[in-house]
DNA sequence: TTGTAAGCGTTATCAC
DNA sequence: GTGATAACGCTTACAA
C-alpha cells in the first residue's frame, strides 16, 4: 500500500495526501478528515526509502561504537542508551556501527552511501582517521571526546586533564607524598586513546607542581586486571598512599585488593578519580570521585548534531564539561607510618 | 555524484554500472576495468535510499530495545554488541529502537515505514503486544525470549525453568531444607517478564518434588536492593540457607549483605543462579551458576533472521538452549545448626 | 484549495 | 555485451 491508494481511496490526488501528511501546504478541513480516515484505516505510513530519496535527508543518525569485541564499559552503555533516547526525541532513528581502525566496512558503507543525515562518534583517538574520512565528506558529525587538534570540528568532552588533576590537587592537601594513577589498558593508551592520554598529562603536571612522587600504571579493563595491578604497586613501592584512577572496570579488583591487603579505606589508603557515580556509591566506603555525565554529553552531541544539519553553515561549537569531584568517603590523610 | 556521473566518465550506459557492480550480468572485462577505476577514483558509492527503493529491501535490521530509562542489563549489552557484530558479518546495518510498551513512535515508524527488512526483539512478554504488532505486518522477526503461545514464530530463548529446577534439585542434594528465589523486580514479574515468571515456576515446581520450603521475592535489578533483600530474607526466615538468584545486577549487593551477615559462602550459606560467566567468576567465591550464552543467542537470532528473509516462506525455526551449570564454589552442604 | 508532473538515484526488463 | 527505459514511492514546484 502505498500513498497512491490512499489517494485514490480519500478521492485525491497524491500530492493532497502528501501535503495533509506534511503540513506544508493547507488542507481543507473535510478533505484532510477524509485522508486522515483512509490512513488510520489502512494503518498507512510512507516508505521511509521512496521518502529519504525525495528528500534528500534519511532522518536517521548514525551512532560509531567500538567494535564488539571490545567489551563496552558502563559509560559508552550510557552514551548509546542516552544518545537513542534523545534521538528519539527528535524523531531520529539511530544506526549502530561498530568500527575500529578506517578499513571498516560498515562504516564506510554509512558515510559514503548517504545512509545517514549525521554521525555521532565515541571513543576518540588523539589522532583519529575517522575524524579524517568523516571531515573530507561533507557529512555532519558530532565526537563524544575530541582530537588532538580539533579545529573545527563539533565536539563535547569531559576535562580529564583537569579532573585528575584536581584529584592530585586532593590528594596532596591531605598530606600524601606517594601517589599512582591507575590508567586504563596499556592498549588504549599506545592507540592514544584521548582520556588515557590527558588524564596521564594532568597527573604528571599536578603531581610535579605539589612536588609529589608520582607513577602512572596501566591496567586492563577488567576486575582482575585490577586486582592484579594493585597487588604490583603494593609490591613494588610499598610508599604509596593513594591512587587516583579513571578505570571502572577494575574497580571491583582493586576492592577485593584492598581488602585482602587488610588495608582500610580510607585509614590505610586513599582512593579517588573519575568513576560515575552509581558505581562510586557502590564502592565501600563510597569513592570521592568526579562523574563522567555520560547522559549530559550524550544528550548534547544529538543536540549539537540536529543543530548542524540544519544548518550545515553554522560555526562549530563544542563543550568541553568539567564535573564537580564529589567528596565521599574513601580519601583522608596521609596514615602515620 | 551518483551512478549517472559514473556511466558519463566511463563512457557507458548507466545499467552498465549497475551491472559491473552487481554482477549480475556479465560485463566485458575491459569495460569492466574502466567502470571500477572511475568509482576508485571519484570513492562512489551507490545511494542507500535509491537503491532500497528500487530493490525493496533495506539491508538493514532492526534491534528492538528496552527504554534507556530502564538501565540496559550486561547481558541485554552482550545482546547488542553481538547482534551489531553478527549483522555486519552480513553487510547488515543496525537500527535501534527502544521501545517499551505498545505506544511508541520509534517503533511504529520502523515496523511500517519499511525502514528495515527484519527484526530482532528482546525482553520479550509472556504476552508481547509488540509481537501481536509485528504479527499482523509481513515483516520477519526473531524474538531473543518467547511469547506464552508462540504458535508459528521464529525465537531464541534460554530454559530458565529447567535451568533454576535444576539448581534447586542441586541445592536438595546439598540436604538444603529451606530456599529462596531472588528474582528480578516486581515491576518485571507483573508486566509477565518471561524469565522471572518461568524462573518462579521451575523453582516451585522443583521445590515441591523435593518437598523443600521455598519462597520467591522480587527484588530491584541494583545492588543496594540486592543488599536490603538479603537482609530481609534473613530477618524474616533464618532458618533459610540457600538462595537462587537470575538476578546479576543485585549481586554485588548480595555480596555485601553476606559479608556484613559474616556468613562464609559456601560454610554457612550457599548460593547459585542464572549469572553470566564473568559475573559468576568474579564473585567470591565464585558463583556455581548456569550462564546465559547471551552472544551465541544473538548470533542465532541473526542467523535465523537472515534465513527467514530470504525465505519468508521458511517453516518456523526456534532455539530453546540449555547451557550447563559450571558447578563453581558458592554451593555446599546445609550447615549444621 | 487542489491537481499535474518532474524529479530523487537505483535496479531490472526489454531490446538490439 | 550493452543501452534505453520503466518502475520503486515519495516530495514539491508549477499550474489551475
Amino acid at each position: 500500500m502505498n500513498i497512491g491508494e490512499i489517494a485514490r481511496r480519500a478521492g485525491v490526488s497524491r500530492s493532497t495526501v502528501s501535503y495533509a501528511l506534511s503540513g506544508k501546504r493547507p488542507v481543507a478541513a473535510a478533505t484532510a478528515r477524509r485522508i486522515n480516515e483512509v490512513i488510520a484505516e489502512l494503518g498507512y505510513r510512507p516508505n521511509a526509502s521512496a521518502r529519504a530519496l525525495a528528500e534528500g535527508r534519511t532522518r536517521t543518525l548514525a551512532l560509531v561504537i567500538p567494535p564488539a569485541s571490545r567489551r563496552l564499559t558502563n559509560v559508552q552503555l550510557d552514551f548509546v542508551a542516552t544518545v537513542v533516547e534523545a534521538a528519539a526525541a527528535h524523531d531520529l532513528d539511530v544506526l549502530l556501527s561498530p568500527s575500529g581502525g578506517d578499513h571498516d566496512r560498515s562504516f564506510e558503507r554509512i558515510v559514503t552511501g548517504r545512509r545517514v543525515d549525521g554521525v555521532i562518534m565515541m571513543e576518540i583517538l588523539l589522532d583519529d582517521p575517522r575524524v579524517t574520512r568523516l571531515r573530507q565528506n561533507e557529512l555532519p558529525f558530532v565526537t563524544i571526546g575530541h582530537v588532538e587538534h580539533p579545529g573545527g570540528s563539533w565536539w563535547v568532552d569531559v576535562d580529564y586533564a583537569a579532573l585528575v588533576r584536581r584529584c592530585v590537587h586532593h590528594l596532596a592537601d591531605l598530606a600524601h607524598r606517594h601517589v599512582v594513577l591507575i590508567n586504563r589498558s596499556a592498549e588504549l593508551v599506545a592507540a592514544g586513546y584521548g582520556p588515557a592520554v590527558r588524564s596521564t598529562a594532568g597527573f604528571q603536571e599536578a603531581a610535579e607542581q605539589r612536588g609529589l612522587s608520582a607513577h602512572v600504571v596501566c591496567c586492563a579493563d577488567e576486575p582482575a586486571a585490577g586486582l592484579a595491578c594493585f597487588e604490583q604497586i603494593r609490591a613494588r613501592r610499598p610508599e604509596v598512599t593513594a591512587v587516583v584512577t579513571i578505570n571502572e572496570a577494575a574497580l571491583p579488583g582493586l576492592q577485593r585488593a584492598l581488602h585482602r591487603a587488610g588495608l582500610v579505606v580510607p585509614r590505610d589508603f586513599s582512593i579517588t578519580g573519575v568513576i560515575a557515580d552509581r558505581l562510586a556509591e557502590d564502592f565501600h566506603p563510597p569513592l570521592t570521585a568526579a562523574d563522567v555525565p555520560a547522559e549530559e554529553m550524550a544528550r548534547l552531541a544529538v543536540d549539537l548534531l540536529v543543530e548542524r544539519i540544519a544548518d550545515p553553515a553554522a560555526d562549530p561549537r563544542h563543550a568541553l564539561l568539567d564535573p564537580v569531584i564529589s567528596l565521599r568517603s574513601s580519601t583522608g590523610a596521609r596514615p602515620a607510618r
